[in-house]
DNA sequence: ATACCAATCTGGACCTACCAGATTGGTAGG
DNA sequence: CCTACCAATCTGGTAGGTCCAGATTGGTAT
């Protein structure tokens, strides 16, 4: 599913500029150094400067001006999804109002795809479904943590909509909670409690019984972002870099 | 807003990387030629392969294994939102089926973000969508082009949700659809329909009549998708390379 | 048929060099 | 003092080369 990497030259440059941009709290149309200084700052070559902006401009987050400079097109905050998915895999942290923003949309658009794959799915969706929670079961069993099968769980069931647009939205919203996923399902009992939703939720899938998967749903996902938000508090507060970097349901 | 901007060696090298990984139906798991191989096929230097490839990687589409090799990390159908806004900036066609996926999920996630609109919309948000609408109005008097002002508009709407990732959803929708808006919007008869939309759309909000403005979403989109699928089949049939790189609403 | 090793290939990173347009600071002219 | 203008400087874009070390692989010896 998802890949840890250890940081290239690359990724370390997109981080140190994503730094530089907070720490500087750089605005929308805000310069940035030159590739040159920014390459010294960061003490790696031009050449690794030039690809974290080429993925930064890939993110519509700056903008390269040929023979003039580097300018930021979006604050932070208005970047695409797949800038949170990054920022995420880079540990930087995101605030308690993003968190709740992704909590209510994942809720909002998951709820649609299933109501839509009620309507729709086919008997190979259904059967798809019935192997992802056959082998999720068996790993749970197993002691087995269950943060990726939960992720396959959840776009199989999106991907039962029949709309790919649909299941390209939830994929970034569930990759940029990757850390939190594993961590929450480092619990055997939220490991079953999971168990028993997933199977549920291929049951009112088989019976096409929108009503129920919608409210299970709002239920499933509403718990784990609770059981999350209370982890995290017990961790203690990690004051400026936060506990939001990778979790969720 | 969108920035046009020619192709850099970069940008090329992202094309012809992906038209290769279409034109030769790559698949998950697949492995790609060397970056010296696609510097020598394309005719660019190694540093602007590998800028491509930093791109690749952050829309999660391609995957560098060191000392390894290039491998395809999903299908180019499974890649993120954002891999499709790239794919139309360097036009490069989409199929029927993504477009009827876009429309249905634009629909979804609109009519949610109006409903929340509704409920929480600040004054703050009421007086930008007027200022929006009566600039939007100047410009169709003017009989200028709104595909910009229309993605403006849409997105201040969004934005009235209160929530932060509903806006980074619908973006890309918007943006990869940019050329199509840009065609829909050269008729007069279209812009003054869609003025009146507007118009109506904020009375909506204004009053936060949730049920009004969700239907008014639903008429919205559908017409304009609508028109540009008949505005597509006027233009006789593209053949391989289609006419769906750009424009909707 | 198998186990093993060396030549080869691959991505990662660094460095230098050039180009041409954008920017800018200082100067000459009013 | 202000303005107009020009040249030095800075900037991103692109090219080309080098070195490194681990992955891969094909042939060899057992």
């Amino acid at each position: 599913m998802t890949v840890p990497q250890q940081a290239s030259e690359g990724s370390r440059a997109v981080k140190r500029t994503i730094e530089f941009i907070r720490h500087h709290r750089l605005q929308k149309g805000d310069r940035l150094p030159s590739e040159r200084e920014l390459s010294d700052r960061f003490g790696v070559t031009r050449s690794s400067v030039r690809e974290a902006l080429a993925v930064l401009d890939a993110l519509r987050l700056t903008e390269r001006r040929p023979k003039s400079g580097i300018f930021l097109r979006n604050a932070l905050e208005d970047s695409g999804l797949d800038s949170l998915v990054i920022q995420a895999n880079l540990d930087l942290p995101f605030d308690e109002r993003t968190m709740r923003d992704v909590s209510e949309a994942r809720v909002i658009f998951e709820t649609h795809a299933i109501r839509l794959a009620c309507a729709r799915r086919t008997d190979a969706d259904l059967n798809r479904l019935r192997e992802l929670v056959a082998n999720y079961s068996s790993r749970v069993q197993a002691e087995l943590n269950v943060a990726n099968e939960d992720v396959e769980f959840h776009l199989a069931m999106a991907a039962a909509s029949q709309n790919a647009i649909i299941v390209r939205t939830l994929t970034p919203l569930f990759l940029m909670s990757f850390q939190w996923r594993q961590k929450y399902f480092s619990s055997p009992v939220i490991r079953r409690r999971s168990l028993a939703d997933h199977q549920e939720f291929v049951a009112t899938i088989a019976d096409r019984d929108e009503t129920r998967a919608a409210a299970l749903v709002q239920k499933h996902v509403h718990s784990a972002f609770d059981e999350v938000r209370a982890l995290a508090e017990g961790n203690g507060q990690p004051e400026s870099h936060n506990q939001w970097a990778g979790l969720d349901e």
